[in-house]
DNA sequence: GATGAATGAGGGTTCATTCAT
DNA sequence: CATGAATGAACCCTCATTCAT
C-alpha cells in the first residue's frame, strides 16, 4: 500500500500477479491475465519492470526479505517452540508467497533466474537452524542441520499443497516434542 | 528396451520426454524438443500418446508403478532402516523421474492431470509409514506420520535439487538413530 | 470504413477474409494467408475474434443482416418484380459473401457454427416469400413457397459459381412472366 | 460390390470415404477415418487411388456416370413428370453422393479437381432439358432452361440438406402443375 | 504514467503421404 | 495385396514484448 492505502499500480501488479502466479503457476499465468485482473493496461507492467521474469524476480527478493526481518530483530536465542512458530507464523501469513515458491524451487528453468536469491535463503537458513541447535544445547552436525532443515521445508511444502486440512499444529507440537523430548 | 536392446521409438519417446521433462520443467519442454533430441519426427508423438499430457500421464504412472512394486514384496515387516534405505534407493534409481516428480508436484496447473496419481501415491506412502511406525513398537499418532512423511518428502525434495552434493547417507544415518534411540 | 475511409485493422480483416474465404473456401483459407494479405501480423485477428470460427460467424452474421435491413423497410406490399429484383440486386452488392454462403451452406462441418444463423435465414425468406405470394393474390400453399424458394435459391447459386456469365436478367424476366402470367 | 457379394478393399474404401465426406465434408474426414471405418490399414487406399484427390474424383465420376445412364436408355420421348420423378429418383437412390456432390460443388478449391466433370454434368443435364422442353411442346429458351435448371438443382439441394422432413412429393406435384398447366 | 493495437516466434496438434516389411 | 510406423509441412492459436499516442 502507497501513502494513504490506495494501492498503486505497482502494488496492484505485485499483488495480483502473485496471487495468479500462486494460483495458476508461473508460466500458465500471462501478462495478459494480470492485467485484467488488477485492471490496468497491458502494458503498464513494463513501466515498472523489465520483463515477466523480472517481476517474478522482484516478487521472490520481496517475499524472501520477510524472512530474513523476521528473524534478525532478537537480541537474545529463541527455544525451538518459538523458533518453529515463528517459521510457520510466517507460512501461514502469506500463503500465496510460499505456495509460488514451492511451485518453483523445484522448476529447472525458472530456478535460474532465481539462482542467487534461493541460496541465500538456504545459507541463512542453514546458519539459524545451527545457531537454534547450539542455543538449546543439541548435537549440531551437519547432518542434524539438513534434518531439521528437510523435516521443516517438507512440513512446509505440505502444508502449501492444502492449507486447508493440513494438521500444522499438531504435526509442529510432535516435532517440538521430538527435540526436546531427547 | 525391446527385444535385443534396440530400443523402439515408444522407448525413447518416453525416455527422451522424461529427460527433458526433468531437465527443463514440463512447460518448458516442447514436443519439438523431444523429437529432435529422440532423433524422431515430430508427429511421432502422437502416434503412441494423445497429447503431451497423455505422455506426462503415462511417465508419471509408470515411475509411481515401480513404488508400489518395490514396496509389495514382503512377507515380513520391515525395520526402519531397511525401510528407508530401500525408499531412498528408488530416488537415488530413478532421479530424472523424481525431479519430474518434485518439479511438478506443487505446480497448480499440472497438478490437476495427475490428481489421482497423486493421491494415490500419497495415500499408499501413509499406509506404509503407519504399518512400519506400528510394526517398530513407535507411536503412529497421525501427527507422527504426517511428520515423518514430511521429514522423508522433504530430505528427498532436497536431494533431487542436488544430487551431487547432498549428504544422504549421513542423514538417514541421522534419520535412523532419532527413530531407533526413542 | 473507419472516419476519413482509413480502414481500419478489423474491418481490413473482415474483408479481406471474406474474399479469401470465399475465394479459396473456408478450410482452406488460413489465418496466415488473411494476415499476409491484409498486411496484418499473424496474430492481429486475434485481438478482435476469438477464433477462426468466431471470424466466420461475424462475417456471416453481418452478410445477413443486410438482407434483413433491405426487406424490413417498407410499409407497402412488393410486386414479384420488385421482389425478385431487390432479392438478385443483394446478391450481385456482395457476391463475395453470397459465393462464401453458398461454399458453406452445404458444408456439414462448419454449418454447425452457423445453425441457428441459417435457421434464421431461412425462416426468415420463408416469411417474405409467403406475404410476397399473399400480396399478389397468388396460391401460397407450403408446396408453392418451397418451390419458389427453391427456384430463387437455385438461381443464386448458379449465380455465383460464374458471375461473369450468368444470364441473370433474362431468367429473372421469365420467372417474373411465370407468376405474373399465371 | 466384387463377385460373390464379398465387398473388395477397393470398394470397401469408396464406400466408407463417401459415406464420410458425406458426413463430414471432404476436407474433414481423414485417410486415419476412412481406414478406420472401413477396417483396413491405413496406407492401403494408396494401393488403389493415388491420393485422397483422385479418390475423391473416381467417387465423383463414377457417381455421375449413374446420371447418364440413367438418361440414355429411352427410345422415346419423356413426359415432364416422368423426367422429374426420375430425377428425383436418383436424388432419393443415392444421398450420400448427391450430398457430397452438393457439399462440393460450391467449394471453390475443390472445384478444381472436378472441373471436366462437373462441366459434363451440367452440359448433359442442359441438353436434356432443352430436349424435354421440346419434346412437350414448350417453349425452350435458354432462360426457359436455365430456369428449370435452377429449379430443379434448388430443389435438390434443399432436399439434401434435411431428407428426412423435405415436401419432396408436393413440390413435384406443384412444379409439374406448373409446366402441365401452362 | 498509462493505454492497447500490433508484432511474430513458437507452442501443441493434425494429416496426407511414403515405404520397409 | 496389405500393414502401420514414420515423416514433416502446415494448421490454429498464445504470448511476451514494443511503441505510438
Amino acid at each position: 500500500m502507497n501513502k494513504i492505502n490506495r494501492p498503486n499500480s505497482r502494488d496492484k501488479i505485485v499483488t495480483t500477479a502473485l496471487r495468479l502466479f500462486a494460483q495458476y503457476g508461473y508460466e500458465r499465468t500471462s501478462i495478459r491475465m494480470i492485467a485484467k485482473e488488477a485492471v490496468i493496461s497491458l502494458g503498464l507492467m513494463y513501466n515498472y519492470f523489465g520483463s515477466k521474469d523480472d517481476l517474478l524476480r522482484a516478487i521472490f527478493i520481496n517475499g524472501l526479505k520477510d524472512v530474513e526481518a523476521s528473524f534478525t530483530i532478537d537480541s537474545q536465542p529463541l527455544d525451538i517452540e518459538t523458533y518453529l512458530r515463528r517459521t510457520f507464523g510466517l507460512l501461514q501469513n502469506n500463503v500465496h508467497f510460499w505456495t509460488l515458491f514451492y511451485s518453483i524451487r523445484s522448476q529447472p528453468a525458472v530456478i535460474q533466474l532465481l539462482r542467487s536469491e534461493l541460496l541465500q535463503w538456504r545459507t541463512f537458513f542453514y546458519k539459524n537452524l545451527a545457531q537454534l541447535l547450539a542455543n538449546n544445547q543439541l548435537s549440531y552436525s551437519s547432518a542434524e542441520i539438513a534434518l531439521l532443515f528437510a523435516t521443516i521445508d517438507g512440513i512446509c511444502s505440505h502444508y502449501v499443497l492444502n492449507p486447508q486440512d493440513y494438521p500444522l499444529e499438531k504435526v509442529l507440537a510432535r516435532l517440538v516434542e521430538q527435540y526436546k523430548g531427547t
